[in-house]
DNA sequence: TGATAAACTTTACACTGTCAAGATTCATTT
DNA sequence: AAATGAATCTTGACAGTGTAAAGTTTATCA
């Protein structure tokens, strides 16, 4: 992989050394240096496609952030989910799990980390956060589903309301030392449902 | 306050000037040779108190999650607050509020930290996460108040219900970019409502 | 082929956490 | 009151860090 003066494909090298140093070591214990390193380059070599260790750092965050919406995606086509409303089920409960299973990426995706989000249903935002979209488009196929038709505010409180549930259980769900009796896949649905 | 060759009060002196930083310029700022030359004492001179950096951080973190907890214990003594459906209302409400007010401190508080929590209503946890002590107190309190009888896991569900609702809202409104219409202490209490 | 840009290395510097050894003060006992 | 040991603080040192500057190698393209 590095046979010449070049590497050819450092950038993404950067990206996945870093990844595997936060998986394997927390993110505390990523350096330039180490990931440098970790490529087969010297210390500096980072440079010449990061500005600086922040971009690096958001640039890991995006790899993990696809991989989580890719997930998410992938949890409304699982067998059984035929409506809305257990397509927001299911892809609470794999928002969820998803950080269950990986604790250290709720604190890692959201730190620092600004998240556009738009509220207002009556338009398209591409560029909002994309876990959050898929939410709120299915929230908004879950109204039309069933002729609901509710004012902006109400519409407001129904997507915050769900994806609220959501967050804080994943939050709980990433914490050391919470100890439940439910299943978390359990959980999940329960602390969803009531919203719609 | 440094009059002498001993400072007299340097524990407390370093966590409030590490507090200090984190407020005026993030977590990331945060060094002990900082906080040490703002104490007017050496570099090494925190080690007389603190093992190492991240045990000043954990009693900062202490600090503010005492500040934390007076906040909450304060809000259930709110003018209008005289069942406990209103209690939960008010501490959820406060709950949020605080980390609207201070987003910073969501990450600062969760993060790498172990919160002790059981779900468990029958026994007595007093080492538990105060926070969450103050609501499932509160819970149980709603309980007999209104003589409720559920098998514990519907209890324990209830319980996480109302906690997922605060800490997701909570998690939601300490990030940057996120805009809503409806003001937040309304948000806290429409999307805690529905467990009860 | 030659010029220009991109990718990478080397060197350097300031800042960091932490350790070890020493200096000063405090507290307690005698 | 004097002495002794513990607590507190200083000084000096070291390895690791992010990052800037200047130089070297390779790729690209006219």
């Amino acid at each position: 992989m590095k046979d010449s003066y070049h590497h050819g494909n450092l950038r993404n090298a950067l990206i996945e050394a870093g990844l595997k140093i936060i998986n394997e070591s927390g993110e505390d214990a990523l350096s330039l240096r180490k990931v440098a390193a970790a490529c087969g380059v010297s210390h500096a070599a980072p440079y010449a496609h990061f500005a600086d260790k922040e971009s690096l750092i958001e640039a890991i965050k995006k790899k993990v952030t696809d991989d989580f919406t890719e997930e998410l995606e992938r949890s409304v086509h699982a067998p059984g989910v035929t409506n809305s409303v257990e397509a927001i089920l299911s892809m609470g409960e794999a928002y969820i799990m998803f950080f269950r299973n990986k604790p250290d990426y709720f604190n890692f995706l959201f730190n620092k980390q600004k998240i556009q989000v738009h509220t207002d249903m009556t338009k398209e935002y591409e560029d909002d956060y994309p876990p959050f979209l898929l939410f709120r488009n299915l929230i908004k196929k879950f109204f039309e589903e069933n002729h609901v038709e509710l004012p902006a505010d109400q519409q407001e409180i129904m997507l915050l309301k769900t994806w609220s549930a959501v967050q804080g259980l994943s939050s709980i769900a990433s914490m050391e030392g919470v100890e439940v009796k439910t299943p978390w896949e359990v959980l999940a649905r329960e602390c969803i449902k009531g919203g719609e």
